[in-house]
DNA sequence: TAGATTGTTAATCGATTAACAATC
DNA sequence: TAGATTGTTAATCGATTAACAATC
């Protein structure tokens, strides 16, 4: 079904949101959505709709629309949110345990398998269900259990080194919330979301500081 | 200094960004730098820096390059960074308690000023320093305080209400962690970063599911 | 069949990059 | 002054929107 050009990041980003919004369509029954309606609901057009879908495929009918729950298994699949990456958590700290414990990792395609922390006081405490480990015991357990994906919540300082040792360890993925910006030239062909959680704050500021000296209204789409 | 054509959302993304990266070299004890050297450590063009900040006034010197220092403290004041916006914290469930102790609000232009949550149990524990208070306090305490921000921690179900309720108690900006998607066409007016962590998650989710299949190697830069 | 709505091409809009004159 | 680097205009590139033929 999948087209072969390459998909841009833009629409890439949006997957997710038609997920979400399609699922909420199920959860109410409803069976069949046009784009127009769709893009009514999702506050974007119906014009974007039809050719984000369409860099996958033909999920539609004409005169019909597209099938809701149909759809949303596409995308699903598209995304790989089916699927069961295995992810360890690196820092223990604050926000690492409320990630662990917050989020219902197998909606989003991965499993929590291992959590590690340097404090010696955190060693066989439970988060999520998940052990705090020695950071000692990295190297055996990433041979033994292959985790693709790594949350980064550490301290910049610790950042690099542990991304370096990682990568060697085959860790393909970083969900970094560390201070620490991965880009492809500090970490070579590694996927990556920055979670920059005081950027984001600080653009919100922004929105404040300069709301009304234009008269046209921002509106942010965060991710 | 700052001109008045509107500006984009995209350079404002970037602000952050450029804000972190100055206040490092300015740790290192860097106080000169050229578009040229930022970009080679940013990932990013000289050109863009500079169309970036001419967005806002003409902030280097010909033949030299930008004062670090000067520069960044621009910046911030262009963000507001410097401001004391009091926010307040809806729902102190783990991801609430987190960014209450996690986040130097002072560093992003914010003061927590107040945390409020459904459950009788979490009455006058504090988090971050700031007491827990319970919802039925909340209209008190805004006309007393008047909060500008307020940071969504709180399930989808119960988001529309109290966003209603918060911007008819004055509140101007949402940081909304909750699963309901805050629109312009939902919340008209309103300043607004969406934080889903689910879709971030997913992204990258995409990202693993599909590398390799095209030559191009992604290269997200989340938020 | 007629009406509706997709899939897709073409037009527009905006953002990024390149180039270079201005100037420190 | 000569060299460097900005500020800014022009060129390119990519993303969004509009339009419409295909088709269910």
């Amino acid at each position: 079904m999948s087209k072969n050009e390459k998909i841009s990041n833009s629409v890439i980003r949006r997957l997710p949101r038609y997920y979400r919004f399609l699922g909420e369509l199920l959860n109410e029954g409803v069976s069949k959505i046009s784009s127009r309606e769709l893009a009514e609901r999702m506050n974007v057009t119906a014009s974007q709709i039809r050719q984000d879908l369409n860099c996958f495929g033909g999920f539609g009918q004409q005169g019909y629309g597209y099938n809701v729950s149909e759809l949303r298994e596409e995308i699903g699949t598209i995304l790989g949110v089916n699927e069961k990456y295995p992810a360890i958590l690196i820092g223990a700290g604050n926000l690492g345990r409320a990630l662990a414990v917050h989020l219902d990792y197998a909606k989003y395609g991965c499993r929590l398998c291992g959590i590690f922390d340097m404090n010696e006081k955190l060693r066989g405490v439970t988060f999520g269900g998940v052990k705090v480990s020695a950071m000692s015991e990295l190297d055996s357990f990433c041979s033994k259990n292959k985790p693709v994906i790594a949350i980064l919540c550490i301290p910049k300082e610790a950042a690099p080194d542990i991304c370096e040792k990682l990568t060697f360890l085959g860790v393909k993925a970083f969900w970094n919330f560390s201070h620490f910006d991965i880009t492809q030239k500090n970490l070579p062909g590694v996927i990556v979301e920055n979670v920059h959680l005081g950027d984001s704050l600080m653009s919100l500021c922004y929105g404040i500081t300069n709301a009304g000296k234009d008269k046209e209204e921002q509106e942010d789409e965060g991710i």
